[in-house]
DNA sequence: TTCATATTTGAAACTGTTACAAAGTTAAAT
DNA sequence: ATTTAACTTTGTAACAGTTTCAAATATGAA
């Protein structure tokens, strides 16, 4: 379960490699379930003692700046957090709260958009719906995720 | 300016058009900047004086939910709606805030997403960088729009 | 004119996030 | 070892956008 390389990669983007960030990063890397600030903070708290709130978002925030994951602001309810920074999808269910990556994407090119003049520094796509695992459950009544 | 057509619009769409609702509706119709809460109320509230913000929110609310515009979530920084329900992207300039339509859009099916099992209700695409004018400008520094 | 129903209001609550000053940690130079 | 400077972390409070909710108001049919 444990990458050493979790510090490296975190130098490679020019981080120091502090005791809590390289936990947070850890998490990310070995969790690819696009977790919120929360779900974090809830996974790690228990090992790390002195670990505060503040922290995850302050490292979160600095890996985001730095290249080293991208953020998914897919709605309201928290930000989602993704250690794999490729150009891909997000979709969303809207019964489980589970997020899945869409990598069978559809990109144009600038010209092609129709953007020519303007300069694009970033791109998301978002779906939501419900997950396969809820259409089968009838889970269609909406709940708060 | 005005359009006489909004009440039947609303209708259209199973809404009943009271003065206030008729009022923000029209404004979307007649303004199509993608407008905040914010912006919609600070345009309305001198003409009507009896508006109130909590209004606009539960009328834009409602109007999203009987499907007469769409709302676009692009960032935390207030939502912005759009009378305009047709499926397209969205271009948020991070130095003037404006919000652009992007219509050449390369939208592919359930299947060719790799989506065959999920039931999808929606899909936003959102660019972000600098407009035209501000690139020319060199607005680069980040504001808070 | 009365009554039932729907709309609107304004204040308070709520949520995710950020700001900030104080406290703590780290590691190089002495 | 001790000092020092720079950085990291904490916890509280602030903040913004939005929602909740009970009371007040408006609407329209009987």
């Amino acid at each position: 379960m444990k990458n050493p390389n979790t510090a490296d990669y975190l130098l490679s983007h020019g981080i120091k490699p502090s005791v809590h960030r390289v936990a947070v990063m850890n998490f990310l890397l070995n969790n690819r379930i696009h977790p919120t600030v929360d779900t974090i903070y809830a996974a790690l708290a228990p090992s790390i003692r002195t670990l505060s709130k503040t922290t995850v978002y302050n490292s979160l925030k600095l890996f985001v700046e730095k290249e080293a994951i991208q953020v998914i602001e897919i709605d309201d309810k928290g930000a989602r957090y993704d250690a794999c920074c490729d150009k891909h999808g997000h979709f969303k269910c809207l019964a489980c709260g589970g997020v899945f990556d869409v990598f069978k994407m559809p990109y144009l090119n600038q010209d092609e958009l129709g953007l020519s003049d303007f300069k694009i520094t970033d791109c998301q796509i978002y779906y939501k719906g419900y997950c396969p695992d809820c259409v089968k459950k009838e889970m269609h009544f909406n709940s708060n995720n």
